[in-house]
DNA sequence: ACATGGTTGAACCGACCGGTACAATCGAGA
DNA sequence: TCTCGATTGTACCGGTCGGTTCAACCATGT
């Protein structure tokens, strides 16, 4: 009705609808009507492209985790060839990753993931392989290549990346109360400062090497 | 039927058994007669004792954010007289904070907080009120008198504390895919361990006059 | 023995919702 | 213009569940 009534494909306003609606009410209480109404579709259309609401949630949850992944991906590549001043592009790198860890949708994605994994075991594997696991292999790459060019001291670039995301997003959940509050984008940054400067504190090369001399 | 006939309080019972189904089905998925069932009582008393299903609800979520919480503040003891070794006594704590972290019920707590978020936002400030903000808290006391103590070297005790406790939840969380995965202890103990390494590489007082000497 | 108040089982009401059936309609290609 | 397939609105079935009612049932205090 009020979407253009054009060939676009419906199956895709209906996957984002029907993650809209699960977001918004969760998986038991979102009725296929009102995902029907927010794609702008009438209800037995849902069910024709998709035969379930069970994998109606499914495939609404992929195309989400897929979307929020190619994000976080991209913000890593100032990492592959960093300034003269590493701790400006961590910071930098972090601001970004944190950025789009506190967007409605990436929050949304993992409430709806945290409340429905009893209930869909599989969905687990869907996202979890595809999202922060991802994220922290390519993290890991990027470290890799920096510890063997002398700029950061390190022995285990997974771990390194592991506590990096780690300084950056529990932070940033523990203020923004699990997406509920909304954060400025100034302490935003200041959360990915804080994080740069612990990360670097500990791992930076600077700091190795005056450990080393003055022992 | 099942359960001994006495006059032990029933409310308690109704509650501990609300959340055991809460946590097994979800808020919405759980029905009044299977947690009247659990607590070994029948659908009407459980409306004797709490009006609704949404009350019951909260009532449940206090009652285990409550008994989390106190276990969570408890492993926090040792920091206040810690031994010589510093180091080893933060992994002990550290160590006995994830596997509270990683317990069924604490875990079944977050994914029912973050599931019924959207629809219950007043319970969000029972729980996290009650919990990672006041272990927040609690941590950042004991870390100021070790600061003082000349024992680690921080500007800002609540930021170190933050990032102590993000070191700890942020790796176990990456592995226990959200409390579905089983770990072993001594998986623990090694997250334990890294993130007491990278904390006082950060923090320890030891690091901070090697650097401040070799400048 | 008697009264009282919480407890029990069972049945019941009303609402909601997943999924389907069906007839009417629309849109594009021949 | 005609036809075919997808789409639409609507109505319906069946099941589930929250919440209530009610009569019977203890267990206690007096």
């Amino acid at each position: 009705m009020a979407t253009a009534r054009g060939r676009i494909d419906k199956r895709l306003a209906i996957l984002d609808g029907a993650f809209t609606v699960f977001a918004r009410r969760g998986y038991a209480q979102a009725c296929v009507q009102e995902i029907a109404d927010e794609a702008g579709v009438a209800k037995p259309t849902v069910y024709n492209h998709l035969t379930d609401k069970a994998t109606l949630f499914r495939h609404a949850m992929q195309a989400a985790a897929h979307s929020v992944l190619d994000q976080r991906l991209a913000a890593l590549k100032p990492l592959t060839e960093p300034g003269p001043d590493l701790r400006t592009t961590m910071e930098e790198v972090g601001h970004h990753l944190v950025r789009l860890h506190a967007d409605d949708r990436s929050c949304a994605l993992r409430r709806l993931l945290y409340a429905e994994l009893t209930h869909f075991p599989d969905i687990l594997d869907i996202v979890v392989e595809s999202g922060p696991h991802r994220l922290s292999q390519a993290l890991a790459d990027r470290l890799a290549r920096l510890i063997l060019a002398g700029r950061l001291h390190a022995t285990n670039p997974d771990q390194a990346a592991e506590h990096f995301l780690a300084l950056l997003i529990g932070p940033l959940e523990a203020r923004s109360q699990m997406g509920t509050r909304q954060i400025d984008d100034t302490e935003l940054q200041e959360i990915a400062r804080a994080a740069a400067h612990t990360f670097l504190q500990a791992f930076g090369a600077e700091n190795a090497k005056a450990r080393q001399s003055a022992e």
